[in-house]
DNA sequence: AGTTCGATCGCCT
DNA sequence: GGCGATCGAACTG
């Protein structure tokens, strides 16, 4: 499978929200590895206390706040990195956490979740900041893609701002 | 300086 | 369905 060039930054230089549902579907790739984005969730940053955005900049949140198109990594409970993608203009924040993927290539083990995915890429904090429209690590248009219906729930795992509608999925079907 | 607890996962019952 | 692993950020005092 051949990628198109990777997305511009202007994609991710809009509403966090639209930036989140136009993600499904896309393709994300580092190295050898890739696979289809089918799962996400919106992190706002105001009046989303269940976003680390929430409290203003400190040394973990600066790349929420920063230009759009970069890489937010951190580590979760002691153990997983999560991959977000920082949307919004330059000092507004806001991100979208990449929940799974459908491995296309290069993966050797499933994907279907936040620490998951990252394990299967091989993305680490270690990228933290890094430019999505440079690499390594990138996303793009997925050049066989199909139409699918997108499904809306509640953000997992949070109990803050817990009944906001920011999760989406690529439908079952 | 000490405590709490989380945008998770895998193993147990 | 429940819980332990594991650690750093953020909050308390």
């Amino acid at each position: 499978l051949r990628l198109p060039k990777p997305l511009p930054r202007s994609f991710y230089a809009r509403p966090t929200v639209e930036v989140a549902r136009d993600l499904l579907g896309k393709i994300v790739s580092l190295g050898e590895a890739s696979g289809r984005i089918t799962e996400v969730e919106a992190y706002l940053g105001v009046g989303d206390e269940a976003a680390h955005s929430a409290r203003g900049i400190t040394d973990r949140t600066r790349v929420l706040f920063g230009p759009p198109g970069h890489a937010y990594i951190y580590l979760i409970y002691g153990m997983y990195d999560c991959l977000n993608f920082v949307t919004e203009s330059d000092g507004i924040a806001g991100g979208v956490l990449i929940r799974a993927i459908e491995p296309i290539a290069g993966i050797n083990r499933s994907a279907d979740g936040p620490g998951k995915l990252t394990l299967a890429l091989g993305i680490t904090r270690a990228q933290n900041g890094a430019d999505l429209t440079c690499g390594p690590i990138t996303v793009h248009r997925d050049p066989r893609a199909k139409p699918f219906k997108i499904e809306v729930s509640k953000r997992i795992g949070i109990t803050k701002s817990a009944d906001l509608p920011l999760r989406f999925l690529i439908g079952r079907e």
